[in-house]
RNA sequence: GCGGACGUGGCGAAACUGGUAGACGCAAGGGACUUAAAAUCCCUCGGGUUUUCCCGUGCGGGUUCGAUCCCCGCCGUCCGCACCA
């Protein structure tokens, strides 16, 4: 009945069958068991899915499994970051519909999904530009609009004049569109915007409860919220200066420094520059200049340090006769503080070039500890240590510290104008979240502008906006814009004709709540069902990739929070726990004239002892390049399909598994990969071994007693407590390092049985025992194998429901250990002694020794160091 | 520039975060079985000596009975942020 040789082609299909009828992965939302949610970041359906995401969902279905197999009501669903510019990019040049080439790509993905044999609720499926799903976001919209979460404003946006759309900063690349190669330019733009900075310290300091998450993702959303504290310092405009405004506030972190002061910069973008320019055409050009430089890294890297002086000068807030000059300068940004700020050159390196370059000077008022500060000069290098403050009159010999204090403190109980001169501020990095976008492939944002009512939300029951499907996209530009009639309709309030908003929003928006979604995607009059959602939520283990560390998981945490304020949820956080988990890489190859060969274009040999690469088609050898992330211009992918083809599902999660720790990068190697495969049959042969001599299934084990038995029973429970260990915490290599060594001692066993009096109903037993096991700690990684297997070994029911191997603690324990002995902390001996075995009886065998006796030569040790159950050393 | 991570055999890595360094695997070499190949099985596999030991976790110091792990100083690789006042 069984084949000598397991052949995961038909077996695959088989049992992907299986599940499906049967059902065995659909999750009730009222199961009795406890609740465990497991989720992977869910794909864009590009078209085909790649090796990164079956490591990705290898790596989920690991734990789902696990976590159902150990008593969990689990939680794992999929579905499609469906909405987005490529749909739309592939629309223009194929002259397709992006929904139809979306639905296409979906249809294509989920069936190379479940090829993969992921233990997934496929019932729950969602796309996010299916309209039952959007629908769903616009009503939150207006629910955020409502409570005063949405703003509308003007901004600054990377304009694209060729396709005519903003730009996000990572699709302009050297200041062009990536598409279209024009020079990006600065619009004004008016957008909506959520308000995510009203939870910028909210965000921050939930970070600190994030105990599951990497430290790394942390620090960059800390990083990135980035917080100041400062201190807002309103400066007088001195009477001579040509200008109606009377004052100019700044924003500094550095109040200590005032009295090293040497000038005032301002943002070109400032309203005092733009003032000024009217009449100024040399300050005109110069702000020109400015917004011309671009926004891009490398500008910033290279730039100058620039700026023009407007005339206009300011008095130092401690000293009447004191006056500074005012600058425009070009690194100085309107978005962040009140830009404008003091420059202190002695003390911060960007003012100090600038000081440098338009010969300003600069004092020095902070002193390092030990320097004289008679002789403390500052000449190209900025000073941002610690010390004591000098040439700051009141402040001088202060600490930084307390000088901060002590000008906060005199400068908030003076007023200027009937308000304090100073107010003590907390800054973010953290902007508002720009959802606009100029594109037809996105989630409607629901409003209608009226000339009368202004922006009106569209009416509860009028949603869904749906997209008009009649679009073309022969030209640039958002094809909503020029639809004929979708735009006109009128106005909710008033009647009168209006249009609608064109805009569609950042996708970002749709995941940023599609786990929630999962919880009861088949509800039809709301986002969630709030008491389901709290429920699952938050999602217990989360997995994805580390690149989206910041923008998805720092919108999801905000959407997360404004869905609870706005009563769809009743939580703050998503995700519970989060693992980002490292590339897939491959060698790269590459022919004598230069182009990228295709691992699947080579042959690759060992000649004495060196591997060399060879070209499939034409023989000559290929120089073997560098290990990089698998991509389509270096052609060092390989395609899952051609792997489960090959090799099947259950070899290609193995290997995925076994052979790095899951956070780093994996080499995909065809060796490896084989050596995956064999040991698939190795397993198959092993499990075909047992399953003959094995008690038949469902054989209570109890009064074993044999001593060839109980070895089996201990080497079984041991390495079933470490498993599960490794599992528990993510580490996949060493779970399949510990199943391969219980699978060779199992192996070792079995080939040590001289003849068949050796095999007793009590080995019988523990050879039953042991085989279930094995399979039900692999079926995690490898599931049809473990169904195989599992029905091979004579049980009727499938593997996917049986529950975990129970331990047995007394049998994983270990009743005799070996101890290494040390001289001098050098191993030179051990003992095998019993475990728990005390200090003194320790030192009294390990002094036995005969490699001990000899390097004490007769002599007393001086000192014996014993660590009971670990080592003994002893100190000559 | 700021922040962070990492550095262990030919390669991927492990080591219960102070206690036998190199588990498990890949590659390689030798052997068995085969007419042969594949498959399978057995042995070797950090370096030097080949009976005893010595040296080895990027480099140099330190703490300790004992350091891959902790501290100080270097070198190198990778990642994130970046004119943030």
């Amino acid at each position: 009945m069984f084949s000598d040789r397991y052949n995961p082609r038909e077996t695959e299909p088989k049992w992907q069958r299986f599940w499906e009828e049967s059902g065995t992965f659909k999750t009730r939302n009222d199961g009795p068991q406890p609740k465990y949610y497991v989720l992977e970041m869910f794909p864009y359906p590009s078209g085909r899915i790649h090796m990164g995401h079956v490591r990705n969902y290898a790596m989920g279905d690991v734990v789902a499994r696990y976590k159902r197999a150990t008593g969990f009501n689990v939680l794992h669903p999929m579905g499609w970051d469906a909405f987005g510019m490529p749909a739309e990019n592939a629309a223009m040049q194929n002259n397709t519909h992006p929904a139809t080439w979306t639905y296409q790509n979906i249809a294509t993905m989920r069936g190379q999904l479940k090829s993969m044999g992921l233990s997934l609720d496929w019932s729950r499926e969602i796309a996010t530009c299916d309209p039952s799903y959007y629908r769903h976001q616009q009503k939150m919209f207006l629910d955020f609009l409502a409570n005063g979460l949405v703003d509308r404003k003007k901004s600054k946006v990377n304009w694209d004049p060729v396709d005519m759309t903003v730009l996000a900063n990572e699709q302009v690349i050297d200041g062009r569109g990536w598409r279209s190669g024009a020079l990006v330019e600065q619009r004004e733009l008016t957008q909506w915007f959520l308000k995510i900075s009203d939870y910028s310290q909210e965000l921050l300091d939930a970070l600190q409860t994030l105990d599951r998450w990497p430290e790394k993702v942390r620090l960059m959303q800390q990083n990135w919220i980035g917080r100041s504290e400062g201190l807002l310092v309103r400066f007088d405009i001195a009477p001579s200066s040509k200008t109606d405004a009377r004052e100019i506030e700044v924003y500094t972190t550095r109040p200590d420094t005032l009295f090293g002061a040497k000038f005032m910069a301002i943002s070109a973008d400032h309203p005092l520059a733009k003032s000024l320019a009217v009449g100024n055409p040399g300050l005109q050009a110069f702000i020109d200049e400015c917004h011309r430089m671009g926004t891009s890294v490398a500008t910033l890297e290279t730039a100058e340090k620039k700026g023009y002086d407007t005339g206009v000068r300011v008095t130092h807030p401690f000293d009447p006769n004191w006056t500074l000059p005012v600058y425009v300068a070009n690194f100085v940004l309107l978005d962040y503080g009140t830009g404008a700020i003091f420059g202190c050159p002695a003390h911060d390196q960007r003012d100090l070039d600038f000081a440098n370059a338009y010969g300003l000077g600069n004092t020095p008022v902070v002193c390092p500890p030990d320097v004289d500060p008679a002789t403390f000069v500052i000449t190209d290098t900025a000073y941002d240590g610690d010390g004591r403050m000098i040439n700051s009159r009141f402040l001088d010999g202060m600490t930084i510290a307390d000088a901060k204090n002590e000008v906060a403190r005199r400068l908030e109980n003076e007023t200027l104008d009937g308000r304090p001169r100073a107010a003590r501020q907390v800054n973010f990095k953290l902007r508002d979240w720009g959802i606009s976008r100029q594109r037809y492939w996105g989630c409607p944002i629901p409003i209608i502008h009226c000339e009368d009512c202004g922006s009106v939300p569209v009416p509860e029951d009028d949603l869904p906006v749906k997209l008009p499907e009649d679009v073309t996209f022969d030209r640039p530009g958002n094809p909503l814009e020029r639809h004929p009639t979708w735009k006109h309709v009128a106005c909710p309030q008033c009647g009168k004709p209006a249009t609608r908003e064109t805009d569609t929003m950042d996708t970002f928006v749709d995941s940023s709540w599609y786990f929630a979604r999962f919880t009861d995607p088949w509800r039809e009059d709301a986002p969630t069902t709030r008491r389901v959602a709290d429920e699952w939520l938050p999602v217990n283990q989360y997995i994805g990739g580390i690149e989206h560390a910041i923008l998805h998981l720092l919108y999801s945490r905000f959407f997360t929070r404004a869905m609870s304020k706005t009563g769809h949820l009743g939580i703050a956080e998503p995700f519970e726990g989060l693992f980002t988990q490292g590339m897939v890489v491959h060698e790269t190859y590459r022919s004598p004239n230069g182009d990228w060969l295709q691992p699947s274009e080579i042959d690759m040999r060992t000649e004495n002892g060196v591997r060399k690469a060879f070209s499939l088609a034409t023989g000559s050898e290929i120089s073997i390049g560098s290990v990089e992330k698998m991509s389509k211009s270096k052609r060092n992918t390989v395609d899952p399909d051609d792997i489960i083809g090959t090799y099947g599902a259950d070899t290609a999660r193995w290997f995925m598994l076994s052979d790095s720790p899951p956070d780093r990068d994996v080499i995909w190697s065809e060796e490896g990969v084989q050596g995956a495969a064999r040991y698939v049959q190795q397993l198959w042969r092993l499990i075909g071994q047992l399953a003959e001599i094995a008690a038949p299934a469902g054989t209570p084990i109890e009064n074993i007693s044999e001593a060839a038995a109980l070895d089996i029973r201990r080497l079984t429970h041991r390495h079933c407590a470490r498993i599960a260990d490794h599992i528990e915490r993510l580490r996949f290599n060493t779970a399949i390092a510990e199943i391969r060594k219980l699978s060779n001692a199992l192996s070792k066993i079995l080939g040590d049985v001289q003849s068949p009096e050796q095999m007793t109903p009590q080995f019988r037993l523990a050879c039953r025992e042991a085989a279930d096991a094995l399979v039900l700690m692999f079926a995690p990684m490898m599931p049809h194998l473990a169904e195989e297997c599992w029905e091979r070994l004579g049980h009727s029911g499938a593997a996917a429901y049986a529950p975990w191997p129970k331990v047995d603690p007394a049998l994983a324990r270990e009743d005799t250990i070996s101890i290494p002995v040390q001289v001098n902390g050098k191993k030179r001996g051990e003992l095998v002694i019993e475990r728990d075995a005390d200090a003194k009886l320790l030192e009294a065998e390990a002094l036995k020794l005969d490699d001990v006796q000899k390097l004490l030569n007769g002599q007393a040790a001086k000192k014996v160091i014993v660590v009971p159950n670990r080592i003994v050393n002893v100190v000559v």
